[in-house]
RNA sequence: GCUGGCAUGGCGGAAUAGGCAGACGCACAGGACUUAAAAUCCUGGGAUGGUGACAUCGUGAGAGUUCAAGUCUCUCUGCCAGCACCA
């Protein structure tokens, strides 16, 4: 047979998508599997490699589960709120439904033309009414239970995209979408409560089969530290200055204070301050730096001391000054700290620039030089003395300030609360109506969705105003709870929304009485397998697991967790090696790959080019070689005969089916092509075989070229389709050969080899091994003192 | 600075649980077929020396453990990713 991939690809695609043959069935009684993709934002662009080797990892893994015998849920849908359609759309004054609508048709048409082994009946749109009703119904449900709230705050904006930013969307101060400055701007913010899920999110970890790297990733995100919140008094000030500490043992080492200057016990307290004047105007400095600016100047110190404040060590009374410097955040801890100099360098950088004191209690360094961190003795610190192993001490430190009440044990997560809403037209509306009388009061339930009101012009507002707040008939309504005149939030959702549940969807996406359907939750859930980029390691994946968790706190779905298992696959880099990227010039596109090579030899080099979790560069003659791998393979159907294949050979093909079964189980594709090719290679050398080998060859292939394998099923009269013959079992005893090569090493340098029946006993093998020509030669005229065989691997031979 | 990871031929990469380093593919060289080329098939191949059998060296650098180290331990260097004045 020829490998006619332009005859042959369409041919079958048509045939599985008419039949439906990956569509996944409820109510079932086989076992399941679902595998889970990311969704593809179908941006006009269209497909990108990254995209084919994203989905090719599961692709193989969902198509070798259903030939052995699973029920599989493979699904793929559309993240399709976002700024860039939105731009799009107001750069050619086309509505971004249309244009959404022409880019979802064209990525599946593309996602086809690979061949994927999707459920083309079960996707999900999150910008579709049925959709983004769920989106808005957990919402409202998070907002019942006290998980949203709005606060004005100083937010990241981005005066280009003209949107409010959550500080992951604009990491380093830039802009995640088009990489501008972002600057700092008071807004109204909606927030969801995340950090009431922080312990439950690190706690989850342990209950999951994600790699390490990731865990550790998630959980420096969540950035839990244990310390103790301390009150320190202030002279004429009737409220306590509250501080976290992560060593409260240290407090002997106390110089001076630190607050942030957003603090608001400065306003509270302006009155008393001497030197307000000289306050404001460095608060106005560093609200006139970026978040960026403020992290990037760790060297130079700057502050101003509270003239006319002066606080009290709670534990030893002496009375200590007050500063606000920008190095103390108002978002983390209370934004106020105790300033430890001997062993903390900042603090002790800010007190060599400010002159104040620095006391050592802990031995073991030169505060001469620079701060001590390290462990050691505790000094200087009454009851804490002598004290040489850091728990203690601070164990010791917080049961005093306890029993004293100055202060208690606590906990601090660096993950912030999520900062939900944007100024933009093309997301979901955030169903809450603004009542004078009533406050903040949710849409009714009966009333979702909310629908998003169709617009001429979707250019933001000035300010940053939602473009929403144009339309009167939207904006204007009756209040939910009281029926007096009321105004609609006009913001919308972050693009982050739809994909935090979408994975529920696909279990049942039609469904208009709940998110999904509980007895179809408890067949399908959780994910057993998700697989996606590392960049959403973070964000995406932190924001579904908190969505999850509220979700199965409400009795919603039926899991903890919502993925069992997590894997990420590699970037491809372009044929230079750099990031592919338009400006370079450096872009494959997957479509032309298709049209030269074909969908099988794209999807079997996306997957043999390398590690599958590591990057590598594009090779289009590595490509090449991957088709010609596929047309040796066409070609065994004119090889067959009626005899039986050679010991030999069969032993190769059980071997090859064992090692193609458990590789793709470790996502080691590579070398399970790579066995595949090794097997054709020996055919090609005896230049026949029998039939029933070239089927488990076609069904071992057939996960990575599936158009060109169902050909061969058809041409040597295989029933149905080979997508869902059976997967070929191997015989442990048939993987085994006769006879095997071993080294023969001399003081464990490789002298000879030497064939021995496999299994052979050690006396047997030293036997030939000495019989050896070479072995006789390298040993003549030494003492052998010692022999190591390692059964079936080398033999060691140690000579004076 | 902290956390996690990586380093193997000309290139992409293999190497259960310490046991013949370089599987498989690319590129390259030689041969067959062809009027010729392409395609295809066959053969070769880490480096150095030697006609050769063979010898020596060889997995970022340096030490160590071991009969035996790409693999384990320590030190160092370089790259990638994430976090970062987090108190």
């Amino acid at each position: 047979m020829k490998h006619e991939f332009k005859k042959i690809e369409p041919k079958w695609q048509a045939k599985w998508y008419e039949d439906k043959i990956f569509n996944a069935q409820d109510g079932s009684d086989k076992p399941k599997f679902y595998g889970l993709v990311e969704f593809p934002y179908p941006s006009g662009a269209g497909m990108h490699v990254g995209h084919i080797k994203a989905y090719s990892g599961l692709e193989v893994i969902s198509r070798k589960r259903r030939m052995q015998g699973y029920n599989v849920l493979f699904p793929i849908g559309f993240d399709a709120y976002g700024l860039p359609t939105e731009n799009y759309a107001i750069k050619t004054n086309t509505h971004p439904r249309e244009i959404t609508d022409v880019n979802i048709a064209k990525f599946s048409e593309q996602l086809k033309r690979v061949g994927f082994s999707f459920d083309w009946d079960r996707v999900v749109d999150t910008t579709e009414e049925g959709f983004y009703k769920w989106t808005q119904w957990i919402f409202l449900q998070m907002f019942e239970k006290g998980l949203v709230y709005r606060d004005r705050a100083f937010v990241n904006y981005c005066p280009s995209c003209k949107v409010v930013l959550s500080n992951e969307d604009s990491q380093g101060g830039k802009c995640d979408i088009c990489h501008s400055d972002v600057v700092q701007k008071s807004k109204d913010v909606w927030y969801l409560r995340i950090t009431q899920y922080a312990d439950k999110l690190l706690k989850g970890l342990d209950t999951v089969d994600y790699p390490e790297n990731i865990k550790q990733q998630q959980v420096n995100w969540i950035g839990k530290s244990t310390g103790a919140f301390v009150d320190f008094e202030v002279e004429g000030i009737e409220d306590k200055l509250q501080i976290y500490t992560t060593r409260p043992d240290t407090l002997f080492g106390v110089t001076f204070m630190v607050i942030a200057p957003e603090h608001p016990l400065i306003d509270k307290y302006a009155d008393k301050i001497g030197n307000m004047d000289a306050v404001l105007a460095y608060r106005e400095e560093c609200n006139k730096k970026t978040e960026f600016e403020r992290t990037q100047l760790v060297k130079d110190k700057t502050g101003v001391k509270l003239d006319g404040i002066e606080a009290i060590n709670p534990l030893n009374g002496k009375k200590i000054p007050v500063f606000i410097a920008d190095y103390v955040m108002m978002g983390y801890g209370t934004g106020a700290i105790m300033a430890v100099p001997a062993h903390d360098q900042r603090d002790y950088d800010f007190a060599k620039a400010f002159g104040v004191d620095i006391i050592e209690v802990i031995k073991g360094g030169d505060i001469s030089v620079e701060a001590y961190t390290g462990d050691g003795e505790m000094v200087n610190s009454d009851f804490l003395n002598g004290f040489t192993n850091k728990k203690d001490s601070i164990v010791r430190a917080i049961e005093e300030l306890e029993k004293l009440g100055i202060g208690k044990g606590g906990v601090q997560f660096k993950m912030k609360d999520w900062a939900f809403n944007r100024q933009r037209y093309w997301g979901e509306p955030i169903p809450i109506v603004h009542c004078e009388y009533c406050g903040d009061v949710a849409v009714p339930y009966e009333e979702l969705p909310l629908k998003l009101p169709n617009m001429e012009n979707f250019e933001p507002g000035q300010g940053g105003e939602s473009p929403l707040a144009r339309i009167d008939e939207y904006v204007n309504c009756k209040c939910p709870k009281c029926g007096k005149d009321a105004k609609r939030e006009t913001d919308t959702m972050p693009q982050w929304a739809g994909s935090s549940w979408y994975y529920l969807r696909y279990i049942d996406p039609k469904n208009d009485k709940c998110l999904a359907d509980m007895d179809k939750l408890n067949y399908w859930m959780p994910v057993d397998w998700y697989n996606g980029g590392m960049e959403h390691v973070t964000r995406h994946m932190i924001y579904s697991r908190f969505w999850h968790q509220f979700l199965y706190d409400l009795g919603a779905v039926n899991t903890p967790e919502p993925y069992a298992k997590r894997s990420a696959q590699g970037l491809i880099l372009g044929p230079d090696g750099d990031k592919m990227s338009k400006s370079k010039g450096n872009v494959i596109d997957p479509l032309d790959i298709v049209d030269i090579y074909g969908a099988d030899t794209l999807r079997t080099y996306v997957l043999f080019m390398g590690d599958y979790g590591a990057a590598a560069p594009w090779n289009d003659s590595s490509t090449k070689g991957c088709k010609r791998f596929l047309e040796r393979v066409a070609a065994l159907t004119d090889m067959i005969t009626d005899e039986p294949i050679s010991k030999d050979l069969e032993t190769k093909l059980h071997q090859t089916i064992k090692k193609v079964t458990h590789d793709i189980e470790e996502m080691k594709f590579n070398t399970a092509i790579a066995s595949l090719m090794g097997l054709i290679n020996d055919i090609y050398a005896v230049g026949k075989l029998d039939k029933e080998s070239v089927s488990i060859i076609i069904r071992l292939l057939c996960p990575f070229a599936p158009h060109i394998c169902e050909e061969m099923w058809e041409t040597i009269g295989g029933e149905g389709y080979a997508s869902l013959a059976a997967w070929p079992e191997y015989d442990e005893a048939k993987t085994v050969n006769d006879t095997i090569e071993i080294g023969v090493q001399v003081n464990g340098k490789l002298r000879s080899t030497i064939v021995i029946p496999t299994g052979a006993d050690k006396d047997t093998v030293l036997g030939i091994a000495k019989d050896d020509e070479k072995i006789k030669f390298a040993t003549e005229g030494k003492t052998i003192v010692k022999e190591i065989y390692v059964p079936n691997k080398i033999v060691n031979l140690v000579v004076k």
